[in-house]
RNA sequence: GUGAGAGUAGCUCAGCUGGUUAGAGCACCAGAUUGUGGUUCUGGGGGUCGCGGGUUCGAAUCCCGUCUUUCACCCCA
């Protein structure tokens, strides 16, 4: 009976295996060196808490289960949750700012397509307890201090930033009621993936005053903050979000990233639970999804029986990553191939004992070290120490049993020294 | 949930207006090479042509169904 793997799933041969751990080591190491901890939670929780904060059709796209004793969970399909729950447990004892990364593996049941899976890794960072602006700033940061770590310019990615805050306090101050707020988010985000005459007509829809639609239109047209003041009047609220998103900026613009950045309206993020700034990074040409997405949402752990804390942050997929990245060339070119310290050959059948022994004892220091199971000649040996990617072979010979000398050959020169085994594996010492 | 495309060797694909025993490149294995690898040459293994049914003297090829997969829509935490 063949069985074949699951939808949406994918299977991580050596090659594969590779790059995944060069992207996930990339994103642990980014994240240490912005000052973040790494922290990680069950990979299944109670169903209860993803129903909490979403609708049926998120939850209909949970990988759920039933223990023995009649639990209902489900396998995390996002991590946020999970940080909630844990910050709020220990609330009173965690120093601030708490700064956390975390690179878990989650699950949706969602129809795979390009860039989409069903299984795939995320890589979140948080900072918790702070309210300005500048944490906003760092979370975006890090998140740019990545990619152009993996060679990704600003000719090739874009961080797109904008304000819930500010969208509410622009569309408050256009005349849009409290109440049609969510609607015209969910509308909103839709700006940037409608035909221009589709979404006029969604947003005439919603927005029957013309003159209000017009505002609307005119303002999510815009490319820079300071001309906010030409579709609406500057009260107090839209001034504090506009001076937000100026701090942002400006932080960006200290810490090297700026021409990453740009302000961008149409960034609404869907139905989350977003309170201020919002940006998600996209390709340049927008050919692919978002690579990742994040903002600040000041009322979760609220929501999720804490105490009202502000926070902050983001996560990154794998799946889009992975399709840029290869797009540009920057996979083959950086993630490292297997390689092997030594290859441990032996030039005649009568030396396999002491290359057992060879290997064990380079094993024993540290070194990664193979031999061949099949007794070929030196030429088959030879070959398969390429094929593993030696960096060097030590060939066992006839000078072995006269003078207990081991030839090292350096894969790369083609140089061979000859050399007594003691003295060799004495200056190796141990790693 | 809706729509479109694709399923032939491990991978990428050719073959398709029905006609001997289904092919190529790459990969894999072996030999050329009994103390020297990467290159090269030679050979080899590997297929229920996704599955089921139908038409036919004859189906990888045509028809129907089904499954899988890719892409797009919905959604996107």
């Amino acid at each position: 009976m063949k069985i074949p793997p699951v939808k949406g799933t994918r299977d991580f041969y050596p090659p594969e295996m590779a790059r995944r751990n060069w992207i996930i080591d990339g994103w642990k190491s980014v994240s240490i060196r912005n000052g973040f901890e790494e922290y990680d939670g069950p990979i299944f929780e109670y169903l209860k808490m993803y129903q909490v904060k979403s609708g049926d059709e998120i939850v209909e796209q949970l990988f759920s289960l039933q223990d023995r004793g009649g639990r209902d969970l489900a396998i995390r399909p996002e991590i946020t949750p999970t940080l909630a729950r844990m910050v709020n447990q220990q609330i009173n004892s965690l120093p601030r700012p708490i700064k956390w990364f975390s690179v878990p593996r989650l699950c949706r049941a969602e129809r795979p397509q390009k860039g989409r899976l069903r299984e795939f890794f995320q890589w979140n960072i948080d900072i918790i307890g702070i309210d300005s602006p500048e944490a906003d700033a760092e979370v975006i940061f890090t998140s740019l201090d990545y990619l152009r770590r993996v060679g990704l310019t600003a000719a090739d990615v874009r961080a797109k930033i904008s304000s819930r805050r500010l969208l509410a306090s622009v569309l408050r101050g256009i005349g849009i009621d409290e109440g049609r707020l969510d609607g015209m988010y969910a509308l909103l985000d839709k700006k940037a993936k409608l035909p221009a005459d589709t979404f006029d007509a969604m947003l005439a829809e919603q927005v029957p005053d013309k003159g209000q639609a017009a505002r609307i239109s005119d303002f999510m047209a815009l490319d820079s903050i300071h001309e906010i003041q030409r579709v609406v009047a500057l009260g107090d609220e839209i001034r504090v979000a506009i001076e937000q998103m100026q701090n942002v900026f400006a932080t960006l613009e200290l810490m090297g990233v700026a021409d990453y950045c740009a302000f961008d309206p149409t960034i609404v993020r869907g139905l989350a639970y977003y309170t201020g700034v919002v940006f998600e990074i996209h390709d340049i040409v927008g050919e692919l999804r978002a690579i990742c997405g994040g903002g600040r949402y000041d009322n979760l752990l609220r929501d999720f029986g804490g105490p009202s804390i502000p926070a902050t942050g983001m996560g990154m997929g794998d799946c889009v990553l992975e399709i840029l990245l290869h797009q540009k060339g920057l996979l083959d070119s950086q993630v490292p191939r297997r390689r092997l310290d030594y290859f441990v050959a032996c030039a005649d059948g009568a030396f396999t004992k002491a290359m057992y022994s060879v290997a064990a004892r380079l094993r024993a220091c540290g070194r990664s070290a193979n031999f061949s199971y099949k007794l070929g000649g030196l030429s088959k040996q030879l070959k398969e120490a390429s094929s593993q990617n030696a960096s060097r072979c030590i060939i066992i010979g006839q000078e072995y049993l006269d003078r207990q000398e081991l030839v090292v050959k350096d894969m790369t020169s083609g140089e061979q020294t000859q050399i007594h085994v003691d003295r060799f594996l004495s200056e190796l010492g141990t790693t």
